[in-house]
DNA sequence: ACAAGATTGTTCAACTTTCAACTATCTTGA
DNA sequence: TCAAGATAGTTGAAAGTTGAACAATCTTGT
């Protein structure tokens, strides 16, 4: 937290309304997707695994690499996985390169469960985001977005969050 | 969950490019927000929920207005609220208007602690988020998320979500 | 070769959120 | 006026998440 030096720049009317709108839409919008998505018995987190992992080579991952790219905590992954097994979704295999490891793979239902959810997912992203952005509305989001990611890594690093 | 009626149009590059940026910032950003704010004792939720409460006309607001505008569920408020409570940051009056209802009332001690949190969550909106954006970029995102809430919250009626 | 330290993945306990059930009260309309 | 239904808010149990602790294994520098 900022030390309380300086005064505060709160924000300005515009400040304002940029950020309301941006964080009010988001919610609205997250929420719409994991509605969307009751129907497969996914949740937005678990249909990120599962997407991450059915692009793998082989459909298998180490348990650390996708927890990295579906942006969870391992702890959170390993808690997913256990419901995944469960649901027979995914199995696990021991490492043999590194015997502290272990892998993630996809099983045929599993890979059935997400081939089903996919097409549904793209169009819910399509019909609550996507489809309601002009081009240039796309194209200015990415080029903000993109710039924000970076920022926020570079910051990460130097903060060590 | 869409009817599988029409094939499914996949997200072209651009596409794909605005919803991940979208999407990943986003996770970061929410990410980094909550961690600024470890320090007051105070998830975004809390600090919205009381945000809100300490704007309200003698600090004081109905269960249901307050979770509507906190855009979290009775149910959650609720529990959330006895935490509150016991921490000393708000108290419960009934209402004699309606006897099914209650007032949640800001106390003193939450006063101070919206108050001293305030600055710091300000300033990490603004360092994370607000200057990162040229003005340009600002009120591009106003508009599109603003279109974007208009949006949702029509098709939300229509389908009844 | 090996101690010190880093990394992998899991587990436990605490905490948070969700969902459905429930009480109490209010509103509506016949 | 009163039954039927809607609404306010809480609760309890189940499910999900977090963060620290842990065992096992790998890596590094000497």
């Amino acid at each position: 937290m900022p030390a309380k030096k300086s005064q505060t720049r709160w924000l300005n009317p515009r400040e304002m309304k940029a950020w309301r709108s941006y964080i009010i839409a988001s919610r609205r919008l997250l929420e719409a997707l994991e509605t969307d998505l009751d129907g497969h018995d996914l949740s937005m987190a678990d249909y990120e695994v599962m997407a991450q992992l059915s692009e793998a080579p082989g459909r298998r991952m180490r348990m650390s690499e996708l927890a990295d790219l579906a942006m969870i905590s391992k702890s959170r992954l390993s808690h997913r996985m256990k419901v995944m097994e469960k649901a027979g979704w995914i199995k696990r295999e021991e490492c043999s390169e590194d015997r502290r490891g272990s892998w993630a793979v996809m099983t045929e239902k599993g890979w059935r469960a997400i081939v089903a959810a996919a097409p549904d997912h793209v169009a819910s992203v399509r019909k609550r985001f996507i489809d309601q952005l002009s081009v240039r509305e796309q194209e200015n989001l990415t080029s903000a977005f993109s710039h924000l990611t970076e920022e926020l890594r570079s910051q990460f690093k130097k903060e060590g969050i």
